[in-house]
DNA sequence: TAGTGGTCTAGACCACCGA
DNA sequence: CGGTGGTCTAGACCACTAG
């Protein structure tokens, strides 16, 4: 880690989550933890507002930087939680089985091209998956993705992870993600896939996730189990 | 405004939202914003960085910083949207027609005396609402307060805006919320209440909102009519 | 090469809090 | 009062991109 910033966020970060420091713990201040790092204040202070952002921390002037309950950063998660964004960061993403019901390429429809900013009829991977948690399906999951954006994708790199082929071996870097989250009335094969009965619904979340340079490079529709699925958001006023 | 950087920020995020720039326009460089704001380039740096935890826009090194979709930041919503936090910034809090079905005061229970870090039985307000769009309802909102932080309130605040007053009668200042959303199989009053068949779903989203001091005054749970509401968030990656 | 943003410094002054 | 965080400066050097 080059950058000095990110380095006392990463060390904070993994000392309140190891549990070094408790709920309504004081942290230290930005001049200590200045002189730790050997750092000015302003570079304490950028590492910590990132902790604020994310929910680990509170800052009060004239008292100082308290960590907060553990509830508001849900990363263990007790059915399982997905966490804004934490597909990418780390976590659920990969996690538990997945099974590949479509792998192909398809052109591209008006909806389609739309989310992806590409032309209707363009190429795009067209991936269908059906997530395992302890042998029980919990999401259906259909991803597009354009192979002019993301090329050489293979099974083997489905069953493996998708974010680390393009972060590592594409070298591309993930910037932001949309999503969309609403209620929905299972389908026939929502109840066939995810062993649900015709009165069940499911949460539906539409994700369009971007590079860093704002290019839109997947569009995904997840359908989730409702009784499987729980989706956390934390936010902070600015 | 007495703060420079939310003073350049409110000011570009205006500059968008209005038009002025669109879809892909270059914004002005931090040296040239600084020199019209007369600030250093950190304060216009800082004032940018919002903008890009928003969604407004994005940043390259060499090329400059453009303004996004604005499909990103869905302040205007279609049908009913609720993006990430509006509900306190600006937004559909205290939108459209509510009715309140109401209030009064309780002891709280196990659970709402958790999420409000209060003592069992512990009085708490109880408030009942369902809120309307063109006549239509499409949320019935539960709200547990204590009264030993907001006191005061009546059905006339409730009829207004229970933040506004929260924030400049009381002095208050509102810091984070976590809302976790799921889908669920429509109850009876749901039915009776949003108008939903049996078989009808209807999408939660349970929140505690926090003081600035990390204190929760506000535990609410929200049944939204599954095709009259969608939940956004944007996040970008840190 | 010129212009952009990303990081970082070593200060400064202020607002706020607790003792 | 001393210690905390919030803001801001006027620089600096670097990484990246375009022409």
């Amino acid at each position: 880690m080059k950058v000095k910033y990110k380095a006392i966020y990463e060390d904070m970060r993994n000392r309140i989550e190891s549990g070094e420091y408790q709920v309504g713990d004081l942290i230290p201040d930005e001049i200590t933890m200045g002189r730790r790092f050997g750092c000015s204040r302003m570079t304490v202070k950028k590492a910590y507002d990132i902790l604020v952002n994310e929910g680990y921390i509170y800052r009060r002037q004239g008292q100082g930087s308290f960590v907060l309950s553990h509830s508001l950063k849900n990363e263990k998660k007790i059915e399982i939680q997905e966490r804004d964004l934490t597909g990418f960061s780390r976590g659920t993403q990969g996690e538990g089985q997945a099974k590949l019901l479509r792998f192909q390429l398809i052109f591209a429809n008006e909806e389609i091209a739309q989310h992806l900013k590409i032309r209707v009829n363009d190429p795009v991977y067209d991936i269908l998956r059906v997530r395992l948690l302890k042998d029980r399906p919990y999401v259906i999951e259909q991803t597009y993705m354009p192979p002019a954006l993301i090329p050489g994708v293979t099974e083997e790199i489905l069953n493996g992870s998708l974010y680390t082929y393009i972060e590592e071996t594409l070298g591309l870097r993930i910037g932001a993600a949309q999503k969309t989250t609403w209620a929905d009335k299972s389908n026939e094969i929502d109840q066939q896939e995810l062993w649900l009965k015709e009165t069940e619904p499911v949460l539906v979340i539409e994700q369009v996730a971007f590079l860093d340079n704002a290019v839109p490079f997947e569009y995904s529709i997840s359908r989730h189990h409702y009784d499987l699925f729980r989706f956390s958001v934390y936010s902070v006023r600015h």
